[in-house]
RNA sequence: GCAGGUGUACCCGAGUGGUCAAAGGGGGCGGGCUCAAGAUCCGCUGCAUAGUGCUUCGCAGGUUCGAAUCCUGCCGCCUGCACCA
């Protein structure tokens, strides 16, 4: 058959629009299946990137529908954001027009790819339909109490003119541009997040999600529990509050340190000789940002604030100092310093020359005095306390006692910190959800009523490069409104909504995505997110940020009634990177752009090599979707990707692997294309590809329910293929039994190339579309596994034969031209039978072996009684190094041992076959010691270790 | 420094304490078919060898009758977090 890929797939993707193949609606006879990727910005055309992620989706949508399920697979665009603003200023129009434009292409793409989306579904965040209900749902989330304004220390990135939330901020750079992030006071909105901080951290231990990305959740969440300590100073009796995991240390506390931010600086040190020191202090951290203050600072400063204050528990009396280390936003802004049991401390102490004082040992009975060379920070009992009844208590057991004793004292009490802040929701910017709110001289901050939703994004706004700023808040038709409340003159709030805020509920839009009454019905969202998306697919890069406010949003929806889910994805799968080669030197460590291949190294010279590299514009590694589909189709790219490497492995790009994938397809074509030459002779290996078939297909499907596409792909793909070629090899040719393969072999081929496989499945008389058809699994048959060993069987003694052949080879003077096979005498494989048996029901060969064969008949009868005790220890006991063969028989071959199988029978009906294979021409097949002992090989001859002898 | 992951043959990559010299693919080599090329098919791809032997799964130890697999300690790589109190 010619291949005419783009035929053949544009079709087949006409037909299934044609029939509406994947339509999806709530149907409770059968159970469902959400399959979803993370959905693109449409920044243009489709990536690599976006072909591995749908690929896998696809197959996995495709697979679960022939599994019976309700599959729901929809796909949509996060199309609110910077690109498209940046883009209109450019070309000198509307955000708007470039975003359509770029949906129009790549949803092209993925048409052209035969992914089998819900169309129906689609969305779009920044179409109004869509963003009203982010309006919506604000308002509902303000009623609840969970919306705050207020100002705030905020991160602002001078390019894209806006803020951006602590999650978006990744070495001080902005997470969009790369740009060096600045502090700046801002009024802004927020989504108090951290009421749900115990939630989001506690039921990741139920969820299904990638350790790494549990792992970071849970690092970012931040949750540590310990003390809120209560210090007052000695003259003004001023109140200190500092936060700590380690209470137990409390009795080593030997000055504080607050941040220079912290308000009481000024009021201890105000008017003193002190004063100065601090200001200086504090003016140096507010030049720099915070990152800096906490990853660039390598050098430790304080400054003495002039006054003392009193450990509760001890009474001590202890310096205050202002410490360029400590962060104002973290715990309370205050540190008790304890130099003997945390390094930072105890490098501090060391420098200004403070006191160091141990308060635990390594183990009880250590010397208390011991002194320290550097700061312990493990647990141990504590000592040295100026409470003795402390003294010997350990960890947790330490903490709680002090803590309780804070708190019968009333000087502190136990809490949890965590590094989790609030969601910072607003944006400076254009391309995004209006916030619904309006400001009032008089009134105050005032929603907008919600039957004046939707706040509109104004069309009539032209971008021009030299902008700065938020458009919108230029725009007096925009800003300009009355107060809902008092009628006067007010302004509309102008800055707009994050984007993470669209993608943190739209798969829950798509369970209902039509709906114009409310953002989703909660029957709907009930029936497909019950238990949570069952398969979720996206980018490692969203392990904290939407994967976590959209955990955050399902959460606080749920709060509100408005569904009954409270996680959003039951299984999350990270696609690996998708690698290829590029120019890099060894020398320098450094990558480059593929226009240097071969070249020399910019930097030092030398011959740049080659090494594999994340595809990224940058280098210029990176393939087109669209030529690959042009040259091989979109199954070949789809068979490529899915058989490079499993979903989360890193793959690497390689023109001559997907030269052969292509090459493979090929062959598929043929191998269906041979049926038209079969006819009505049956053989015995018909049997055999029908228990293949029925075996590769039950395979097949725990593969593939596993998530496991490349083993899976493997079966469907290469070994059905394997078999088939076997089949033809053995001398198969009947009609009836090719067709039966034939059929469950287009079914597996079509999650991973649905195209081909239609085309296939048609060719062999297939009626119903595949996209639309129900697999059933039969079940084994009963002399399948029998079936199967015996032809494995013969496959063994061939595989035996051809590494034997050459040494034969050598040994001999003539040309070889004669075979025998001996198969071992039937005592030995009656025998072997009855191991397996005894062995089925646990018989204990080391105590009770010896005198079972000594009383058996077999060993009565034989004329060579040792050859029989011999055999019979080789295969229950086995030697020091080899164990019994009755331990190491696959089930397989236990199998057609325990079957009483005729190996001479079996050898006899191939020797034809095996003649032919080996390339020679004569062939006898005998038990041993019924024949002339060819070769003296008789000796070799063990149960389904036949002794072979070239001659 | 902390956390998560990872290290398997020329390369990519499977691998549940014994059936493991280790699936599968790529690449390489040889052969059949062909006037020839391509496609396709068959085989080989650690060493030794007329079969059961030897050495190998990052390094070093250990547990076990038996380790790629389990434990301990190192080393390398990737990712994330980080003066977080």
């Amino acid at each position: 058959m010619r291949y005419d890929h783009a035929e053949i797939e544009l079709r087949w993707q006409d037909e299934w629009e044609r029939a509406n193949a994947f339509h999806a609606d709530v149907d409770h006879s059968k159970p469902k299946f959400y399959c979803l990727e993370m959905f693109p910005y449409p920044s243009g055309r489709m990536h690599m990137g976006h072909v591995r992620n749908y690929s896998i989706g696809d197959a996995m949508a495709r697979f679960h529908r022939l599994m019976g399920k309700n599959v729901l697979y929809p796909m949509g665009y996060d199309s609110f954001g910077m690109p498209a603003e940046n883009a209109a200023k450019k070309e000198r129009g509307h955000p708007a027009t470039v975003t359509d434009r770029n949906i129009s292409s790549i949803q092209e793409d993925q048409r052209r790819m035969g992914y089998s989306y819900d169309w129906r579904r689609r969305l779009a965040t920044s179409d109004v339909d869509y963003y009203r209900w982010n309006q919506e749902m604000f308002l509902d989330l303000y009623d609840r109490g969970l919306v705050e304004r207020r100002s705030a220390p905020v991160n602002w990135c001078v390019d894209c003119d806006t803020v951006l939330a602590n999650e978006q901020v990744k070495n001080n750079r902005c997470w969009r541009c790369g740009l060096d992030v600045v502090q700046r006071d801002m009024a802004q909105w927020f989504l108090k997040m951290t009421d749900y901080s115990d939630e989001l951290l506690d039921s990741l231990d139920e969820i299904e999600f990638p350790e790494n990305v549990k792992a970071m959740q849970r690092n970012w969440i931040g949750r540590s529990r310990g003390a809120e300590i209560k210090f007052n100073t000695e003259k003004s009796g001023a109140e200190i509050s500092c936060f700590t995991t380690r209470p137990d240390t409390i009795f080593g506390v030997t000055f504080l340190t607050l941040s220079p931010e912290h308000p009481l600086c000024e009021d201890l040190c105000r008017g003193t000789e002190w004063e100065e020191g601090w200001r200086n202090l504090r003016d140096e951290c507010a030049r720099l940002s915070e990152f800096e203050r906490i990853n660039l600072l390598k050098e430790k400063k304080g400054v003495f604030l002039g006054q003392h204050a009193i450990n509760p528990l001890s009474g001590d009396r202890i310096p205050v100092y202002a410490g360029n280390f400590v962060v104002a936003g973290y715990g309370t802004g205050a540190v008790m310093a304890v130099p003997g049991h945390d390094q930072r401390d105890f490098d501090f102490a060391k420098t200004y020359d403070l006191e160091i004082r141990r308060v635990l040992v390594e183990k009880p009975g250590d010397d208390p005095n011991h002194p320290l060379e550097q700061a312990f920070t493990d647990y141990g009992p504590m000592v040295n306390s100026a409470r003795p009844e402390f003294d010997g208590l350990s960890g947790d057991d330490a903490k709680s006692a002090v803590i309780d004793a804070l708190e019968s004292e009333n000087t502190g009490l136990g809490t949890t910190q965590y590094r989790l802040r609030d969601w910072l929701l607003s944006r400076q910017r254009f391309w995004g959800t209006p916030i619904p709110m309006i400001h009032c001289d008089s009134c105050g901050i005032v929603q907008v009523p919600r039957e004046d939703l939707p706040v509109e994004l104004p069309l009539d706004v032209t971008f021009t490069e030299d902008q700065s700023g938020n458009p919108l808040s230029s725009h007096d038709g925009f800003t300009n409104v009355t107060c809902p409340s008092c009628g006067s003159a007010a302004s509309r709030e102008t800055d707009t909504m994050d984007t993470f805020y669209d993608s943190s509920w739209y798969f829950m839009r798509f369970c209902d995505a039509n709906n114009s009454e409310s953002p989703f019905s909660r029957e709907f969202v009930d029936y497909w997110m019950e238990g949570g998306v069952d398969l979720y697919i996206g980018g490692i890069e969203h392990a904290v940020m939407h994967l976590l406010y959209a955990r955050f949003f399902t959460k606080a929806t749920r709060d509100m009634d408005m569904n009954s889910v409270g996680e959003p994805f039951g299984r999350l799968v990270c696609q690996g990177m998708l690698n290829a080669p590029a120019p890099y030197c060894s020398d320098c460590n450094a990558e480059f752009h593929v226009e240097l291949e071969g070249k020399e190294c910019p930097t030092c010279g030398s011959i740049l090599g080659s090494r594999s590299a994340k595809m990224s514009k940058s280098l210029g590694n990176t393939v087109s979707p669209g030529d690959m589909v042009e040259r091989y189709g979109a199954d070949t790219v789809r068979l490529f990707i899915l058989f490079g490497a499993n979903p989360e492995a890193g793959m690497e790009w390689s023109d001559t692997a997907i030269e052969s994938n292509h090459r493979h397809i090929l062959s598929i074509i043929d191998a269906f294309s041979s049926v038209s030459t079969m006819d009505s002779d049956q053989n015995q290996i018909d049997e055999w590809l029908r228990a293949r078939g029925r075996a590769n297909l039950a395979r097949w499907i725990d593969c593939m329910q596993a998530v496991s596409l490349r083993e899976g792909v493997m079966i469907s793909h290469f070994e059905m293929l394997s078999d088939w070629q076997w089949y033809v090899r053995r001398g198969g040719r009947n009609r009836d039994s090719a067709i039966e393969y034939l059929s469950k072999w287009a079914h597996m081929i079509a999650p991973a190339t649905p195209h081909i496989a239609e085309e296939l499945w048609t060719k062999i008389g297939g009626k119903q579309m595949l996209a639309n058809t129900v697999l059933t699994q039969d079940q084994a048959h009963e002399n399948d596994s029998v079936t199967l060993a015996e032809e494995a069987y013969l496959r063994d003694v061939i595989d035996t034969a051809r590494t034997l052949l050459p040494l034969a080879q050598k040994h001999s003077e003539k040309p070889i031209n004669r075979i025998v096979i001996q198969t071992a005498p039937e005592w030995s494989a009656d025998l072997a039978k009855e191991a397996i048996e005894l062995k089925d029901s646990s018989f204990d060969f080391v105590r009770e072996g010896m005198s079972f064969i000594k009383k058996h008949q077999s060993f009565a009868n034989s004329s060579d009684k040792g050859a029989v005790i011999q055999f019979w220890s080789s295969i229950t006991t086995g030697s020091k190094k080899r164990r019994g063969k009755v331990q190491t028989w696959t089930a397989e071959e236990a199998t057609l041992i325990r079957s009483g199988a005729n190996e001479r029978a079996i050898l006899e009906s191939r020797s034809q076959f095996i003649a032919a294979t080996l390339g020679i021409e004569n062939i006898e097949v005998y038990e041993a010691g019924t024949g002339e002992d060819a070769g003296g090989k008789a000796k070799f001859a063990q149960p389904l270790e036949p002794g072979i002898a070239f001659l």
